[in-house]
DNA sequence: CTGAAAGCGCTTACAG
DNA sequence: CTGAAAGCGCTTACAG
């Protein structure tokens, strides 16, 4: 306990052991589920355990195990989105807590630069960590492509494009998010319904755009190219592309955006155009972040459960480097109802 | 190069040895500085790791060298901050990418609750990272003192309250900054200042009250305690904080709040209260996070140089782990001015 | 400048 | 159920 200045050199296996009386071999089965251990020989070795204060040394496990018990947390995104977006947050500290529970730690590594995906890749190719959670749903991304051929198991959050189907992903319903969204912006009467897309090789973009066509061609509403403009998913492309919006059609009574924070820049561009929201335009957007409550007026949204993605992305994780399969897992959105529609 | 399914067993320094026609002591020199060592053997172990692609197995060294060759980035705020706070994206990004040029990989380490923070502190304390970054500044943190007495090297961002002289921080000048942004305010015309301190228990909620202090008495303006409210750095109690200011000192014409987000909250509860800002009530931030552009209208605050904050850290982190003495490092901020005052 | 050898702390067949 | 022993991949004095 007292542990008066610098660090001592903490107790090994061997000390444990000699502790208990027994072999260090005994006390690493202790160590690794206690089977063909006596329950004698069980007990000695716990309180020998806690009476050194023992820790098992990661490192020396990992040389002979060949696992490194510890995750990745890659994101290839440009660094900026990784600031202003609140979702990142969400998914990460979810992420870190569902390792935390199976006591794994979270590596967190950034792969803005070219530079810095070549010593990643690298890095994680080498073995250091057993698998990869991955940030990045653009299509074409070297990284996630690297990995996957190099055999590391991998999940990715939302549907990666162009990785071919042998990868895991975990990601919200997006088309039928989208679907529940203009519904709701047709039941409050509006028609001229525009939209504020993702970038178009993301599944996001893609997927809530279709759904937003679907209900429209389900309602025999034509679909009208000037109202429909894609964002980068930042505030200030949700700006310019209202921008964009109202200049092509002013005649415009809803936009369904994407994300909150599109949304947000989406208010501003209408404030400044002096569109009331919800009065003259209906808003409605995307993920339930805290851009949604940050927003004025509040935003009607649809809710990604971030919670539950993060902790679907572990387990998959998880269960792919115990051996099992890839696995694809679909979660369903909810239309949360405020202020802007 | 090819690596068709599955992960294969990586090159080891045997391999490169053989491949280079010398030991694998040679080889390891070269890996470590490269000291005696002849420029043909050299070269011909630089080849050869080519060849085989190989890296370095961290465990393997980590077991002889006895450091872990990573680094900890601990939160001990609780979770929400985390996510609602703009500046803590920033210095995770920072100390990451500082980090990364060091080749050092960092642990994300969340410890809410007592049982999580119970786990860190034993797998810090164990050598499972040689060093800690740390964000949390409330007085008494359980964990930083722990990690102190273990003697690991530790840094914290804010100068810690109660930990003593002992402890290497990185700071902004809290101080100051308040006194620029309340004689900013002054220099408006503005007499009837209202602050919106951080918590009272962190350097951030104690130094900036002081700054403020500190200029009125210069200006020979009396202290008034109605104009004086504490939030908890988040949005939501800045909106609470405004409502009490402006019940308690209904002809206040300014409010210097310790955070952007705070100030976000401020500006919400000014305009529901019909004040016009910057026209009735001058309102001034800290931080110039995201929270500061994202606002209507834009923050005027006071800029924390967190890109720099993240790479002393690092930098002084790194040096102690060296060896070094424990520093404390103080960074100028900047008046950043905007729309809102 | 270089190789042979010890040893870091653990896990895991292998005998008993 | 248990111990003795090999070995994971590396670094570092130690001789030469």
């Amino acid at each position: 306990m007292s542990n008066t200045g610098g660090r001592r050199k903490p107790p090994t296996i061997h000390d444990v052991a000699r502790e208990a009386g027994v072999s260090r071999g005994t006390v690493s089965r202790v160590l690794n589920g206690g089977h063909y251990v006596s329950p004698t020989a069980h007990e000695a070795v716990n309180a020998a355990i806690r009476k050194t204060g023992y820790v098992v040394n990661r490192h020396a496990r990992s040389l002979i195990t060949g696992r490194s018990d510890s995750i990745g947390f890659l994101l290839t995104e440009p660094q900026e989105r990784f600031f202003e977006d609140p979702n990142f947050n969400v998914l990460l500290r979810g992420c870190t807590q569902a390792l935390a529970a199976h006591d794994i730690p979270l590596l967190l590594m950034l792969a803005g630069t070219e530079d810095e995906r070549r010593r990643i890749t690298r890095y994680i190719t080498a073995g250091h960590v057993d698998g990869v959670l991955l940030v990045s749903s653009h299509s074409g991304d070297p990284v996630a492509q690297e990995l996957c051929e190099a055999g590391v198991p991998l999940v990715a959050c939302g549907k990666p494009i162009g990785l071919g189907s042998k990868v895991s992903y975990v990601a919200a319903a997006d088309r039928d998010g989208a679907r529940d969204m203009v519904r709701h912006l047709l039941s409050l009467g509006r028609r001229r319904i525009a939209v504020v897309t993702g970038p178009l090789d993301t599944p996001g973009g893609v997927e809530r755009l279709a759904g937003y066509r679907e209900v429209l061609a389900e309602e025999g509403i034509e679909y009208d190219e000037r109202l429909v403009v894609s964002g980068d998913y930042s505030r200030a492309s949700g700006e310019a592309g209202a921008e964009r919006l109202l200049a092509q059609a002013p005649d415009l009574d809803a936009v369904f955006v994407a994300s909150d924070l599109m949304a947000q820049g989406v208010l501003t561009a209408l404030e400044r155009a002096g569109r009331g929201v919800p009065g003259d335009v209906s808003v409605g957007g995307f993920d339930d972040s805290s851009a949604a409550l940050a927003a004025r007026p509040q935003l009607t949204t649809i809710r990604q459960p971030y919670d539950r993605i993060s902790a679907e992305m572990v387990r998959v994780l998880l269960a792919q480097i115990g051996g099992e399969d890839p696995a694809a897992v679909i979660l369903p959105t909810e239309l949360i109802k405020r202020g802007s529609a």
